[in-house]
RNA sequence: GGCCCCAUCGUCUAGGCAGGUCCAGGACACCGGGUUUUCAACCCGGCAACAGGGGUUCGAAUCCCCUUGGGGCUACCA
């Protein structure tokens, strides 16, 4: 028997994919290359009301940002198909059947009101909530009977009692469900879509899937999916399922997509005088919806919430796969981040490439307890993998970067943005090479002037004196390059018996407006004679009449 | 409340299954110093952990039990 490797991912089209996902997704990914096998997609769009049109649209871009592709699923179809669950309800209904005829599943009519008065009745008698039985199964014609009525008719799984439900995980060992434990939960419900447990199931199946790594908060749902699986099929193996560790966030609790909504909630209350109003407006919602978000009631969608980060200019956490290509992170930074998420790969070696990984990928190393997603580590992987990426490769994913926010960047051609990346070396996202590169690009009124380094560096000490000798020093040079610049600056520096620092800074304010910029000489070389004589003109200008007031 | 999982530096972890080689190793963070035209990067050094209590054993971070703490699930969500 061919022992080929099938591993899926299988998201709900709820929105981005986040760092919980991409992992999820990973592993599973890794697992398969790893063993020459197969990766499937499959999408899990069963809940109509949770749905949204863009999600897998979303999370197919960011899967493939990552470097993470499919051998099966949506766009590349398979022999397995359809891969959105969504298009599958003929089979699921077929099992359903199936199941009926047998007796291993029966109607249900209850309303959510009576389920509600049974689970707090189990609750008020200390006891754990299982779906009471009945004696005997409702029919068909019960059934025709209730959907005549109107009244819901869901189907529940009758979960066998005989003896406890034992779950072998890879990552956990055996885990042993007192019989009557898990209880009988819905497999079809009112409005003829399977549930996930129940969808899961079946396809895992039907796509011959060997593996099931997916995160610890569907270990409670193991037992039940695998006595279904026995019912359903009984004579072939089960998947072997591994339960990674939860990601948790520094804030406390499960990393999820609530972490933006709340930092962005904390930042607008921690700030004074902000116009609810206008804030509203930016948001796209109205007053009322923005105070419910604010005194945390509801949350409004993920584009109100960036859009009003921005205009206050808030850093939000990342948190979606997305949002870490916006803040400039290189994906093969990102995927090694999240693999030793819980994974390890034994020895001491921690910035790996994705070849690497894939070498050293292994189930057995699966950690069992749960992580803190820690951005500081994150950012010091990106660095290093700034550090590593081949130029080409970098230039690319700058290129990609600079698209995306839409950067001024953009207007330079390869070998401009290759000696920019080589001079901001050290860099530690694209942002940061972004950042201290726009001012090339920008228009002199594009430019703004940090207060504060006009204040420190041009105001005080002599700033502005040293900057207008500079000027008059440029001036007269016609050989504007890197070395001529560097000699002007430093005998200027050695002339007036101060640092270089004194005489680079108030010139690194006049050209870019701050005190972070790509270093000088190159900074002035590639801004060109003309506009750096400009720029230190009308910046003189600028901080004369600033100091008149 | 019920059920389940987990427990080593601030954080991610190695070591644990096959107890002595671990007065516990690495990385990030942090602190101190160096380098420096800014921000970074870089170099050197430092701080820092086996949750607590019982066992088992000649010997326990490693095995067992309890306590405590953290997390997950408890939906006609996935």
């Amino acid at each position: 028997m061919s022992e080929q490797v099938v591993t899926r991912f299988a998201p709900s089209p709820t929105g981005y994919l986040h760092v919980g996902g991409a992992r999820t997704a990973l592993f599973n990914w890794l697992l398969a290359r790893r063993a020459g096998g197969v990766f499937i997609l499959r999408i899990e769009d069963t809940d109509q009301k949770r749905n949204t049109p863009t999600a897998m649209q979303q999370v197919m871009d960011d899967l493939r940002w990552l470097g993470i592709e499919w051998d099966e699923g949506p766009e590349v179809g398979g022999p397995s198909g359809p891969y959105l669950q969504s298009q599958r309800r003929d089979i699921y209904d077929r099992y359903v059947r199936k199941l009926l005829d047998e007796q291993k599943t029966y109607y249900c009519f209850d309303t959510p009101e009576q389920l509600d008065a049974l689970r707090r009745r189990a609750e008020a008698e200390k006891k754990g909530f299982a779906y009471p039985r009945p004696e005997q199964f409702p029919d068909e014609s019960d059934a025709a009977k209730a959907r005549a009525e109107g009244r819901s008719v869901t189907v529940r799984f009758a979960v066998p009692r005989s003896e406890p439900l034992v779950v072998r995980d890879v990552v956990r060992g055996v885990i042993t469900f007192a019989p009557g434990e898990i209880g009988d939960f819905i497999i079809q419900k009112s409005d003829g879509f399977p549930t996930y447990n129940f969808a899961c199931v079946v396809d895992d199946f039907l796509m011959r899937i060997t593996h099931v790594i997916r995160g610890q908060e569907h270990l409670m749902n193991t037992p039940g999916q695998q006595a279904l699986w026995r019912a359903l099929f009984a004579d072939a193996p089960p998947p072997k399922y591994a339960h990674m560790s939860v990601t948790v966030s520094d804030t406390g609790g499960k990393l999820s997509k609530r972490e933006r909504p709340k930092a962005m909630r904390n930042a607008i209350k921690a700030m004074q005088d902000i116009s609810a109003e206008a804030l509203a407006g930016i948001g796209n919602i109205s007053a009322e919806e923005f105070a419910d978000f604010i005194s945390g009631k509801t949350t409004p969608d993920m584009v109100s919430i960036d859009a009003m980060a921005e205009f206050l200019g808030v850093q939000l956490p990342e948190i979606n796969i997305v949002d870490f290509f916006k803040s400039g992170y290189l994906p093969e930074a990102v995927v090694n981040f999240l693999a030793l998420l819980g994974w390890n790969p034994g020895d001491d070696r921690e910035i790996m490439t994705v070849e690497q990984l894939l070498e050293s990928f292994d189930l057995s190393r699966l950690t069992k307890s749960n992580s803190l997603f820690d951005r500081k580590k994150l950012l010091a992987f990106n660095t290093e993998h700034i550090r590593m990426a081949s130029p080409e490769k970098l230039i690319q994913h700058f290129k990609d970067y600079l698209k995306l926010i839409g950067s001024p960047v953009l207007a330079a051609d390869d070998e401009l943005l290759s000696r920019l990346i080589k001079i901001c070396e050290g860099a530690r996202t694209l942002a940061d090479i972004e950042r201290k590169s726009r001012f090339l690009f920008l228009k002199r009124d594009e430019i703004e002037y940090d207060d504060k380094a006009v204040e420190k560096v041009l105001l005080k000490n002599d700033g502005l004196a040293v900057l207008v000798e500079v000027r008059e020093k440029f001036a007269v040079t016609d050989d504007f390059t890197h070395g001529r610049i560097e000699t002007i600056l430093r005998s200027l520096a050695e002339e007036k018996q101060v640092g270089l620092g004194k005489v680079a800074q108030p010139l690194r304010v006049a050209i870019c407006g701050s005190t972070i910029s790509a270093p000088i000489f190159d900074s002035v070389e590639m801004l060109g004679k003309e506009k750096t004589l400009a720029r230190i003109d009308w910046t003189v200008e600028f901080v004369k009449g600033k100091a008149q007031i």
